[in-house]
Parts: structure tokens; sequence; C-alpha cells
DNA sequence: CGTCAATGGACTGACCGCAGACCAATAGAC
DNA sequence: GTCTATTGGTCTGCGGTCAGTCCATTGACG
């Protein structure tokens, strides 16, 4: 009976070796939209001292990507790592590999993310925001919804993670970062329909009015609501494959 | 403008070794009264696979919490690793320590905790739970109701995390555990009042009660209630050192 | 009373990741 | 043009971790 809690406690230390968490770190920048296309990444040295992995090791992360096609590198001073302008199309996933994530951790992801989500919808709305927050919030607002379809998924993915930010609550950013990284692949094969953005571009303002008017309660009913569309709208099109 | 989004994405890809992280998880399990005193814990070859560690670690680790006095080994068939009887009592921390804590990370820790338990509240109420997970839920209730003084933490870490087991979803479990370790530190350093034990008693039962009913709403709101009370309490006492 | 299965305990060789030092290239400052 | 600081690129020796194997011990069961 302490079966579920066991699990849970003695899950695996580590999901993989250093090489490829930092991997998986780095895509996680980039997908979700904290690097945009062009930008360029911390140094090496400084990239691997806060990772805490060493600099070989972030070395090989990064060569993977830019054979992946995700960055580029530039030697000599003012030289540096940089984020591709034109990101590689994530390939499509394969059903088999669909099927097993929906059967495996559809509805723990998604009710992580809701958890997650909505509280960091309350909390932000809870807590007085500097301007330099308010006024990040509002540009990741208009950048997502001035977002064009190749972009749409980044932007989006930045502004609820930028929602998490101004928390104040590193913890809870970094974990609705990992939560949302799960349902990507999973949002990557469902198609974009101009009705659903314009849908969740509505639902985005609410939600950062709210914040914005420090009306807790508001944000996160309007944050429980929208993720609730994208959740059904995740379990239908699953469900039909 | 992206320093907070940064920090979080480009956090230490591991905090510790194997090693380290190996004795973490399992005091965990042992603090959070998952394994209670007593209690055997999974054979070396089985937790070792489970954690994903190699088993010479894991011996190391076990070895290392066998020398601080909390579990005791024994060999041959029907021998293995138990919960001693009489855990250690844990030391007090240093003030030093605490104000550091405080300084970093208590509100952190503080909205994380917030987010999770008061969304597991709500999830786990929404779902339709089977008569094991109610006998589960009412049990770990009735035990932390009953408890005594040296036992009550323990037990009342069992109970908000069987709150979060009976929401089905493994992550948001092992998130609530993280968290609840991240403020025992700290509540351990807060003495235990009679009148507050009864008061947590009473609000215990009252998102349990919520979460039988079916009601996500009032479970949200009766957890919210209970969550802000104890932080409120630790703020005020780590405010008077 | 012996057998046996499962457990903790111990060892080995290989590999991965690490810190640190050094080299090579680049572009701005002068 | 030259200098120089900063960056990516490369190498080496060391320590931790791993998988696999075998040993030692125990208590239930036939």
């Amino acid at each position: 009976m302490v079966a579920q809690a066991d699990d849970a406690l003695f899950r695996p230390v580590r999901t993989g070796n250093p090489f490829e968490e930092t991997v998986e770190r780095l895509l996680q920048a980039i997908k979700l939209g904290v690097v945009g296309p062009g930008d360029r990444l911390p140094s090496e040295r400084d990239l691997a001292a806060r990772l805490n992995v060493s600099r070989v090791t972030l070395r090989e992360a990064l060569h993977a990507l830019t054979e992946a096609g995700y960055v580029e590198s530039r030697r000599g001073r003012y030289g540096g790592t940089f984020v591709n302008a034109q990101l590689p199309k994530p390939r499509r996933t394969p059903a088999k590999r669909l099927a097993r994530e929906l059967a495996d951790g559809l509805d723990d992801a998604l009710v992580l993310r809701s958890a997650l989500e909505t509280g960091a919808a309350e909390a932000a709305a809870a807590r007085l925001l500097s301007s330099a927050e308010q006024d990040h919030l509002r540009r990741c607002l208009a950048e997502t919804s001035a977002a064009s379809l190749t972009d749409y998924r980044r932007l989006d993915s930045r502004l609820h993670l930028a929602i998490a930010e101004v928390t104040g609550s590193p913890s809870l950013t970094s974990a609705t970062a990992d939560a949302r990284m799960r349902l990507n692949e999973l949002l990557d094969a469902i198609p974009l329909l101009e009705r659903n953005i314009e849908h969740s571009n509505e639902q985005h303002e609410a939600i950062v009015d709210a914040i914005l008017d420090g009306a807790p309660e508001a944000a996160r009913r309007a944050m429980q609501e929208h993720l609730s569309g994208t959740a059904a709208l995740l379990r239908a099109f699953l469900s039909f494959p």
C-alpha cells in the first residue's frame, strides 16, 4: 500500500549521465524561448560553472547541439556560441513513442503542470511586481500575440515561463520549465489551428491582466481555464492517433 | 532581464555526487515517514536498481546512514536493512545556517510548497479514489491525530505526502516530498506547541474530508488555509532568532 | 538436520567525468 | 599595424562510479 509513495521516493537518483542532462538543459533554454534565435549563450567557462559540469562535458553537449543544427560557435574575443536563426524542425515523434508517453505519463504531467501553473498565476498576482517585471510580462504577452505559426509554441512557452518567473520563486520557475518540456513533444505532435491560437491569446491576456491587477483568485481561475483547454485538446488528439 | 529565467534554467545539472544524492533520498524516505521505525528497506539489489545507482554506491550510502544511527543491516535470508526503532534526534541546526536558509530560499520553498500542495489537494478531490486510497488517507489522518510529540512531524509529513499520492501523479508526489524536505530543517527549529497541533489536526480533518467528499474547491481552500498558517508561523519564528 | 534461496559483504577492471593547464583564434583598443 | 583580453579548442592525470562476479551468512522448509 505504500507502493505509490515508494515509487515516488525511490525513483532514479539521476535520469542520465551529465552529458545527456546538459544537452537536455540547453535544449530547454532554446525550445522554451529563454534564449532566442541569434542570442549568444554564456561563455563555456561560465555555463559550465553554472550547470556544475566540467567544461569538457559542456563542450560535448554543445557539439551535439551544433551537429543537430541548434547552435554555432565562433572563436576569438567577442566570439561565443550562438543560437541559430533558423532552428531545426522538430522531427515527427514516432507514433509508438507517443503511445508510450500517452500511457505512461500524460496524466501525470498534466496534473503536475496544472498545479504548478495555476499556483504560479495565483502567486504572481499576489505579489507586488517591479516595473521591470511588469514590462517583461507585457512584452512576452505582446510577442506571443504577434507570433507567426512557426514561432508560436516557443513564445507561448516563454510567456508561461515568464509568469512563473515573476513569482520570484526560482524553484517554481524551473519546475514549470521541466513540466512544460515533458509536454512539448506531445504538443508538437498536434496541429496548430488558427482558431485555437486566437482563443489562447485571449486567455493569455486575461491571465496577465489579472496578474497585473493583483487579483490572485481571478488569475488562478483564468489559468485553470486556459490549461484545461489545452489538456482537453491534448487528450482528445492523442486518443485518436 | 532574462536573468531570472537564466538562473532557473542554467541551474546546476546535479546538486551532488550519486553518493550524496542517494543518502539524501533515503533520508527523505525515513524522515517523511514513508518507511517507519522497524520497517525493512528493499534489498540492496532492488534499491540500487530503482535508484539507478550501482550497488557499491548504494551500500556506501547505507553505511553512512548506519553510522548516523538511522538504519541497521542484518545478513542472511530474511535479513535486510531496517529502520531503527529509535531515530537519532535531528541536531539543532546552527543559527548561521538558519539565517542563510532564511535569506536564500525560504520564500522560494514556501511558494513552491503552496502551489504543489494546494494543487494536490484540489486534484485529489477531483479524482475518484479507490477504497484502498481512501483507507490510506484515513489511516494517515488518524495516525497523525493520535501522534505523540516526538512522532508528530514525521506523521504530519506522511499525511501531506499521502494527499499528493492519491492524485495518482508520481511527479507531483516526488516534487511535494522534495519541497517538504527543504522546509523540514526549518520546521525542526521551531518548537511544537500543543495548541498548534490541535489546530493542525482540525485543519487536516477538514482537508481530508473535502477530498473524500470530492469537493476540489473546498479541499484547495482548506489546504491553502492550513499552509498559510504554517508559513506565517515559520516566518514569524525565524524573524526573531 | 541438511538444503536452499535470498540477503548483505567484498573485490576487480573499465570507463566516464573532473580540474587544471595550455594552445589558437579573433576583434576591439591604442 | 600591434597589442591584448577573451573566447573556443585540446590534452593529461586523477578519482568516482559502474557492471559483473564471487563469498559469507542466515533462517525457513522439507
